[in-house]
DNA sequence: AAAATTTACGAAAACGGTTTCGTGTTGATA
DNA sequence: TATCAACACGAAACCGTTTTCGTAAATTTT
């Protein structure tokens, strides 16, 4: 048992102040050389190392960044955290971690806590249950301490900060496109309630395209689905009662189980029905045949995210920044569960 | 902008001292009902919270807990995280991740960065660099200086810690023995280089069952692939050349290549090859047919290790208890690639 | 009425750093 | 030789808490 050693250790052993140390290890131009290369030297061989929460508490920074997140075990979010951790990391920062679980309470309460020192900012995706609530005064009070927060994919109007969206209603126009372009009429949308900002914008798309090429909307091919569900008995009668002959799901659950269930029922993907999800998770890879889908880039976003939190941590300039939206431009991805 | 008050703001609003602030906030008997009351009804309007920062200062721990993985992006990873982290919020810990991306550097960089006060202990899974270089002294280090540490899943004997582990070669010998059980006799292997404890573990299950049921070993029958590259090529000739009725699979991106591939090539999954994989994740529910895989409970195995380390993080025995090493029971689930 | 005790609070140290300011010693300048 | 700047270092404040200890004033005990 070594334990860490302290400017103080340092300092008594060598018979010098605390401050000399400090400013020797800072290679202050106010010490000796002689002295520096004592200190260095010591602290070297001691392998000295400033202690983070000394420094945090001096600084009024801590160099960490707070994450919280609906679910971990989930493929879009782990990339969006991948692209977070990457450049925080190389910026020097750490991220702490909190899923919320989806539920409004925990979002809070793990929000509070992190605030009160422990991080310099957040990066945040908002919980079901805070969609569906529209309850963002924890988000407020945080901002109104001054405490940055940046909001990524599920994000609300409501809250004045820096953000950073999916150009989720383009991308689904574009998907359906090209389903008409490739010959199908009957599109079907499969979605999760509408309280995600999300599921909104990509049924906008998805509405905008088909009237902009003329088909008429059929409600009965917008199916609904609870969030996280078995939902196999659901799917296979909609696919049983609806004539379909292309359908876009909005995450990559969804189009995994149509995909399977379609075939299923006989019929041949993409040939009689066309299917894309969202999402470019290792699911759609792997799939028979490979998904084509909506690739989110998660890593862009979450790159993205921590580039606009930290540089609103470090900006020097008093007068506030107008808050930006950042928007990432996906990508569709035709495999083979289109025709392309 | 409400900045956040502290109890020096509260003392001299109040015109009373910081100590008396704390104590009376404490419910310290020392101090009057009444100035309690005042104090107390200021502290809430304002909606004072100490400081974390301040507090690991002086309590010397930060209820912070570290995890080291080698990937975010990976299906068994993120669901040991989701244990670490739900149990660690249970108890009060937040969760700070670092991802080592399977380089030994990034390994060490982290861990010594967050050793040096941003945590009070240590959760990790060696990265792929790490275990091939045996090289652990950065570990020995944190140790000595009275840093807990927890490794999980990917381990070595050269470190003396607490460890969770699975019970690799008994699940291995387990699932091979399902293969023989169920008519198999050219049962293949698809495993990493043996560097990872993890699948040497595997190995010798799948040998030993072999011999105690009188097969005799082929090596031609074991495919040793690179970790995470694209091995369909080495994957579709391993299945042209050699004669196999049944194969496991490491992991679960191997066998979902497998089983694909297997069916690529004309035959029937089951009857002709069954399939087991490691790790219950989405993949392996979702494939056509589904895979029987070996669940390594994850969750489980996080909750496990967090339990262990916050163990000792709070034990105040002055003898260490001796470390322990927790063995996670695998389970074999059995499903549509295998004869059940 | 003097002594002892309790009450209610404040001062100060401590955690481990950084940084400003002061100061004794040197060496250079007038 | 007196003056002054440069040099090299230390004292102390500060960040926000907790906690020990000291101490007036009030109360109780003898």
């Amino acid at each position: 048992m070594k334990p860490k050693i302290t400017l103080k250790d340092i300092a008594k052993e060598l018979d010098v102040s605390i401050s000399t140390v400090s400013k020797a290890l800072k290679n202050s131009k106010e010490i000796s050389k002689d002295t520096k290369d004592k200190i260095k030297a010591f602290a070297k061989f001691y392998n000295y190392r400033p202690n983070n929460i000394a420094l945090s508490l001096k600084n009024k920074r801590t160099k960490n960044i707070g994450v919280i997140i609906p679910d971990i075990v989930h493929h879009f979010f782990t990339t969006v955290f991948r692209g977070i951790e990457k450049y925080a990391n190389e910026q020097g920062y750490n991220v702490i971690v909190c899923v919320s679980d989806e539920s409004f309470e925990k979002e809070v309460v793990n929000m509070e806590m992190l605030a009160n020192g422990s991080i310099d900012g957040f990066i945040l995706s908002l919980s079901a249950e805070t969609q569906l609530k529209n309850e963002f005064s924890h988000l407020k009070e945080l901002l109104d301490q001054g405490i940055p927060i940046v909001l990524f994919d599920r994000v609300t109007p409501d809250i004045d900060c820096d953000k950073v969206v999916l150009n989720d209603m383009e991308i689904a126009y574009e998907a359906v496109s090209h389903f008409i372009n490739t010959g199908s009429r009957k599109i079907a949308l499969v979605t999760t309630e509408k309280f995600f900002n999300v599921s909104e914008s990509r049924q906008k798309g998805y509405l905008d395209a088909l009237l902009a090429n003329g088909i008429k909307v059929n409600e009965e091919l917008i199916l609904t689905l609870p969030h996280d569900n078995e939902n196999d008995i659901s799917i296979t009668t909609f696919f049983q009662n609806n004539k379909v002959d292309a359908v876009l799901c909005v995450n990559e659950i969804f189009a995994i189980q149509c995909l399977s269930i379609i075939q299923e029922l006989g019929f041949n993907v993409p040939n009689d029905i066309s299917v894309i999800g969202f999402t470019d998770g290792i699911l759609s890879r792997f799939s028979v045949p490979r998904l084509s889908t909506v690739a989110q880039h998660g890593e862009k976003m979450g790159e993205q995210a921590a580039q606009m939190l930290i540089n609103r941590m470090e900006s020097v300039s008093e007068e506030e920044e107008p808050f930006k939206t950042e928007v990432i431009n996906a990508t569709l991805i035709k495999r083979g569960s289109t025709i392309n």
